[in-house]
DNA sequence: CGGTATCCGTGGCGATACTG
DNA sequence: CAGTATCGCCACGGATACCG
């Protein structure tokens, strides 16, 4: 993808990517539509699927699907299989995805900031 | 926008939104494709239009005009142009801007640590 | 229950041409 | 030099139907 782009142009300054290519690592892990959500419902205990579901509205089955394998190929979430009829799934943050937790943090407080500066400023 | 859009739905915890919403809008004031780059260039120093598009190969006029213009109206950097001929508009990091530098400096921190990870279990 | 498969729309982004 | 205007692609995500 487009990180191997920036490897491959020689006239990238090698800081320059080091820096890019970290902080976009970060930002694919945690940057999808729902990833963010998904996380904080796990943050607070396992989760089923359509548990997950219910918890996010609008969120299709697919994108949920399709984010939850994202999350768990990153190592952030673990996908428990417990094969009984009917079938149950349940959905665990691993130690590794708590790690993100200081980064929702600061994110957090900063972009609570940011509100404000918006609507302070009133120009929007 | 997507954040109007939960706030409007009231299957949604107000916790939930509050969380989603700021990290959200973190996300959005720095995930921009080439957003990090123009930051990381302009924490070095001021930098003319040109120049930007010569450090960053393969930007396009106008998403660099775009972002720039993105990350001026959120306060982060600063447009100065000199009325001279031929004209000069030099790009700046408000003190606004740097108080990013910890949010970069986490996800850059978690991002090697992330990096590292993938290539050492090799799945990919 | 817990998903895939498929089709489709939107907008982020790129390429090119033009301008004060 | 420092942009805007316009067109077009394509990946991301949504809607719907189907499956073990």
């Amino acid at each position: 993808m487009f990180l191997d782009i920036l490897r491959a142009d020689p006239a990238y300054d090698e800081e320059d990517i080091d820096c890019y290519i970290h902080v976009s690592t970060t930002i694919q892990a945690i940057g999808g539509r729902w990833k963010m959500l998904i996380l904080w419902h796990l943050e607070e205990g396992e989760r089923r699927y359509n548990e997950l579901r219910r918890l996010i509205p609008g969120v299709s089955q697919k994108m949920l699907s399709q984010q939850l394998k994202e999350l768990e190929q990153d190592g952030l979430i673990e996908r428990k299989v417990f094969p009984e009829t009917p079938p149950r799934v349940e959905y665990a943050m691993t130690p590794y995805g708590k790690t993100l937790r200081p980064i929702f943090d600061i994110m957090y407080e900063w972009g609570v900031n940011h509100r404000q500066r918006q609507t302070t400023e009133g120009t929007e």
